[in-house]
DNA sequence: ATAAAAACGACAACTGTGTATAGTTTGATG
DNA sequence: CATCAAACTATACACAGTTGTCGTTTTTAT
């Protein structure tokens, strides 16, 4: 008579739907990847996925959700030490991240953000927004908060620091994905934009370590 | 009796077909551009229009070819005077190059090499390898250069502060594509690159501007 | 006029989508 | 433990879009 599943088993269900999405989404790209290889990947019917999923973006979609919540801060500098410690301490850390970037959902995010109808729509280009500005305002906080605490003495706006991390990380992220981390020499520039965040920021602990 | 046009004809025409491949891919990007979008937009049939290509990705990558040959060394800096003015003025150009990025082929190019299965083959890979090198290489050359003639004390590998400016500008040119030039701050991201690198480079040149 | 080159456009094949249907399994509930 | 609705499977289907081919028609230099 009652409906044989609680909510708790939808929810979990739909987790390891997602969990089989990504997997997918990971290997081939989100051009690459139709509803057929989640179903494969998920050992699942046709009519099964599209019951928990209007369609491929939405699947996609809630793919990242799901990374997000997992990935709560991970992006964001922080931990002991002081400001400059944490940021550098950041940088190191995205090191790992960009060198084994083919794990990521870096390429599928991509061509996502690019092709998808769905990124027109009001909603989800403020997802792209909201992602682009939530990353910038931390590491400008952190500046900011240097600045106040005479840690760090800015050579040029908060802000624009910040944007200029970004771009160059999401550069960097791309052109490793397409030419791989002895190309690009993640290493490197990772230490080049260590030494101009040292230039930009001036921090007083620098010489401390 | 004998062919009724000259390679002269077939040349042209070609390049009228790429002409229109191209506005079509600037406008709709690579993975929304169809054989018959192409066909549309230059007047042409079908069967015309494969007779001069096997099929998109060969004309995407003509379209390629077309633009790289106007841009010979346009993305190159040069120029007269110092070679940090020289360096510059070539940051000055991809501030007006990055702002009007939608009338540009940077959608549809990272696109292609994210989704194309050409671009796994072997002569298409190094197609994106070689355009990469090319570039790091003149900078390379140029901070070489000014490290010869004593204009310059670069304080990291003249290579990795070369790859650390094409990531950067990659970087910022997809941001800009995806969330407007207005949201980057275009402008200001390059005076923090112009400001990094006085400090990379330490140009004698600097104060006497 | 003619014959080769160039252009046309119909066509079959294929891929992927989203819906629908019939039949099967599942498990809470009375 | 029999029941019954929900969840699922498997497959069929209509449909839309795209691809690459191929026989036919048009063009044009000679």
């Amino acid at each position: 008579m009652a409906p044989i599943v609680s909510e708790e088993y939808k929810r979990k269900k739909k987790r390891e739907l997602i969990q089989a999405a990504r997997k997918v989404f990971i290997e081939r790209g989100f051009v690459r990847t139709s509803m057929q290889d989640i179903m494969d990947e998920a050992g699942v019917s046709r009519g099964t996925l599209y019951s928990y999923f209007d369609n491929i973006d939405h699947v996609f979609i809630e793919v990242l959700k799901y990374e997000d919540q997992k990935n709560i801060d991970d992006f964001l500098p922080s931990g002991e030490g002081t400001l400059w410690a944490q940021l550098k301490n950041w940088i190191e850390e995205w090191q790992i991240y960009i060198e084994q970037i083919n794990q990521t959902l870096v390429h599928a995010n991509t061509e996502f953000f690019l092709t998808s109808d769905y990124v027109k729509s009001i909603d989800n280009s403020s997802y792209l927004f909201e992602r682009y500005a939530r990353t910038t305002e931390a590491i400008e906080q952190l500046i900011d908060e240097g600045t106040r605490t005479r840690e760090f003495k800015p050579q040029q706006s908060s802000r624009s620091i910040a944007m200029f991390i970004l771009s160059f990380l999401n550069g960097l992220m791309l052109d490793t994905y397409q030419l791989g981390h002895e190309q690009t020499k993640v290493k490197d520039q990772l230490s080049v934009l260590l030494y101009s965040l040292e230039k930009l920021l001036n921090p007083t602990s620098v010489n401390k370590e």
